[in-house]
DNA sequence: CATTTTGATATGTTGAAATATATCATTAAA
DNA sequence: TTTAATGATATATTTCAACATATCAAAATG
């Protein structure tokens, strides 16, 4: 277990489930094995930066450095979204079935 | 060369300069050789993700997953100060002699 | 209910490639 | 001279791909 990106592991994990893609999906999509996702989300590995660029952007994410002075600015922008421990429950709006694609 | 990671590579440099850290002084910091610091800030290596983020909290960063819709938000919000090109010259104040701990 | 199938995810192994680290040398600049 | 930056070498550790397999949940079927 890799401690420190226990946070951003669980971010991607989030991410994906959020787009409904599977990890077969997502692996087919960048071409990573699919065991291999699996150990990344669990931080069972800690994986190459170029790695973590390439799977948010499958994610449409971006990997970025923020002064610390602003992370609550950006995170409150950003709703936490990708943020763990937000984890969001069931809070999803009885008039709204389905989510699915939230950004542009 | 892993040019999918050169804007992280460039933006921890211009972070450690703007906190006028030299290598050295950055590496007695968080115990990491100072020939890699060189490396990583060439983009000469593709580091691990836990060394990103470790290496960006020394410089008072967060490595952070935003969505890509926000990215022209977050960017405007930071001012854009730790992505390389916006040098932030000698803005600082001449009645600040001695900068250090910007953060809260 | 019990069984089986199916889909998705987690775990384990092997071998090749790359990082991480320590150390030392070189170069440049203050 | 002192400090900083870069480059080279050698060794230890780890990722990563490929592949097989195990686990788990839900649905279908007997």
């Amino acid at each position: 277990m890799v401690y420190a990106i226990e946070y951003l592991a669980k971010a991607l994990k989030a991410a994906r489930e959020n787009k409904k893609l599977s990890q077969r999906a997502l692996s087919q999509k960048i071409g990573m094995p699919q065991a291999h996702i699996s150990k990344i989300e669990n931080a069972a590995v800690d994986l190459r930066a170029s790695n973590l660029v390439e799977l948010a952007r499958a994610l449409d994410l971006e990997v970025m450095l923020v002064p610390r002075k602003h992370v609550p600015a950006v995170n409150s922008l950003i709703g936490s979204s990708v943020l763990p421990g937000t984890e969001r429950r069931e809070q999803v709006p009885a008039y709204r079935l389905d989510a699915e694609d939230e950004n542009g």
